[in-house]
DNA sequence: AATTTATATGTCAGCGTTGTCGAACAAAAG
DNA sequence: CTTTTGTTCGACAACGCTGACATATAAATT
């Protein structure tokens, strides 16, 4: 006597109303009077009734399904990004999707297109949230418009596409951290970059240049150098410079994972953090605190933009029919000062 | 014009047979001649179709979705199990879905048992993978069974629960590791439990007791400390353990997070890792590699354990009618070695 | 050769919703 | 008081698939 689940048509009797007007209810349809909505609801909740997804979406066309496009999952930023997205999703009747190209910088774009389109076969989502570097990415943007499917972007660069999007200004956050070190009073720092292919990377190198620029300060092309946004290749980058015969006095990596990876490499050098080498990173990621010393660094706010972009990918409206703009939100970020970070030495 | 997606009756006139047909292909059904088989599978590649989801779901009362349960996704632990889990569903036609009870230590088993329902409510997972600790919870495995929601669990340590389970020996893994550290000649070892309501913590801890024992080495309850199995609560027990008057020569903490947290520890109390104090851990999760030094540590067959489990839960017949009895499988750890852990100073 | 049995395929209803359309009624306009 | 317009609601088909059952064909048994 295996229970049979609650139907629209049990809330409708319940309710002494037609199906279709359960539906209007649930769907917030115009053209019901208060009085029937109230039936409604309580009938639904009295008798515990929740939509069925898949009638839902058979009928409806829609999946109610939001996928979040990452390149791995194994790093906090896509953690937080999916943990936020993910209650927003089910706070609207949602179900969200992780979707994964792991080999993202080994692709060519057609297999890149073969790829994402097999992806977002089925379930066919009702919009995609690109990360980065995927919101950037000509392909994927392609792919996902001839396609019809509609998709916010977290942190893009390039806003010439019209499409919804929240991010934070990079750059001037970028150049806000490294400012912090130059009014600590360092004079020769050095930039970790992240994989040239992400946007962000290049604003952050921006940031890194203009506050170096504007303090009078020259830019060493010599202690500027490329990561891919891992632990290992900040490790790298780190021993290489630690191994300069005139090392910076501060590193500026342009995520935590880097920077953490340019810590390790320091102390295995001999160096003392941040006494005889500072370094700050950007993201304010778990391994931020995880990382000895703590590591000063920029906190993004991931959880708000996750949050937003789902909703605005929840309410967008068939982007191709709204002549409206595309609506854009800016959020804050904010400087956290921990203990990777401190004055040079006394020449 | 928005090309309608290929159906079940496009293949099936393309094939030249019912859709019915198509169905049994697509489903492994028997009864169906090599012959139109191979006909169908032709239409399907060249029309390039997919099943719809949802049209599958809402007929067949199975909702091709299996859930992954977490109490946080912050954790490099669920992400690998995630990672795996996900491409086994993927590449069965399933989704996977990270199902989360973030504050389960905080609940009465009441509202536990209320919150999973919600979560199992839409869509209704054919299957739950349960990770620890929730794969020795009682009121877990009690909801799941009332609601005929067949699970399969992941490091159970009750075995009592008819259900299919995959696992590795944790206290030989722990025997062998505390065993690693006797062998390199501590002989003052100090323990790290992870919280009490995972069985693997008690695991792990009676693993350490035994190899202590089987060397004849006293187990000193002044320096057996419990964390959480978080970064913090490592940081804390480290911190207490550096600051004893007779601090241990080495430290054995139940996974890497805490593992890390208390080589921070350390660190500030101005301990040199490993010279003056040898730290390992267990997992070996990508924090291993983020510490200084690396940690060595035990490799936990995460990967493999979440294909094995995703793959038995597809695989899962409907668990009340099958006589046979419920498949196990035991999987191998690993030793890593690396450098958080080395002989102590000769006295 | 006639019957039983197994195998291969088709027919058709129904899964739980929503979209379309039309009916009933109320409000506004003439 | 009639006509128009708007609002509120229900009837019914359709969404794309599978389960139950019927049927046709082949194989095995009398």
């Amino acid at each position: 006597m295996t229970a049979r689940s609650v139907s629209i048509d049990d809330v409708a009797q319940s309710a002494g109303v037609s199906t279709k007007t359960v539906s209007r209810v649930i769907n917030n349809e115009p053209n019901v009077t208060d009085k029937t909505k109230n039936a409604v609801l309580d009938a639904i909740k009295s008798l515990g009734y929740t939509p069925s997804i898949s009638a839902r979406s058979l009928a409806s066309k829609r999946s109610y399904c939001i996928s979040l496009l990452c390149w791995t999952t194994r790093s906090d930023y896509f953690s937080e990004l999916q943990l936020a997205a993910m209650s927003a999703c089910q706070a609207r009747g949602y179900n969200l999707f992780a979707l994964l190209i792991e080999d993202y910088h080994e692709l060519t774009p057609r297999k890149l297109a073969a790829r994402l389109l097999q992806l977002i076969s089925r379930p066919r989502p009702d919009s995609v949230l690109l990360t980065p570097p995927f919101c950037d990415d000509a392909t994927i943007l392609e792919v996902l418009s001839d396609n019809n499917i509609p998709f916010v972007r977290i942190s893009p660069f390039t806003h010439t596409f019209a499409s919804p999007y929240v991010a934070f200004d990079e750059r001037r956050a970028a150049r806000d951290i490294t400012q912090y070190l130059i009014d600590l009073g360092h004079e020769r720092i050095a930039l970790i970059k992240g994989n040239p292919s992400h946007a962000a990377a290049s604003a952050r190198a921006q940031g890194y240049r203009e506050a170096l620029r504007d303090a009078g300060l020259a830019v060493d092309p010599s202690i500027i150098l490329t990561g891919d946004f891992h632990f290992v290749s900040g490790l790298e980058a780190g021993s290489t410079l630690c191994a300069l015969s005139n090392p910076p006095t501060a590193i500026f990596a342009c995520n935590d994972e880097m920077a953490a990876g340019a810590s390790v490499a320091a102390h295995r050098a001999g160096f003392d953090i941040p006494q005889d080498l500072s370094i700050v990173g950007f993201d304010d990621t778990a391994v931020a605190e995880l990382t000895w010393p703590a590591l000063t660094t920029i906190r993004q706010p991931l959880r708000e933009m996750a949050t937003e972009a789902t909703l605005l990918a929840i309410d967008q409206k068939s982007s191709a029919a709204a002549g409206a703009a595309p609506e854009g939100v800016q959020l804050d970020y904010e400087l956290i000062e921990r203990e990777s970070a401190a004055p040079p030495r006394a020449k």
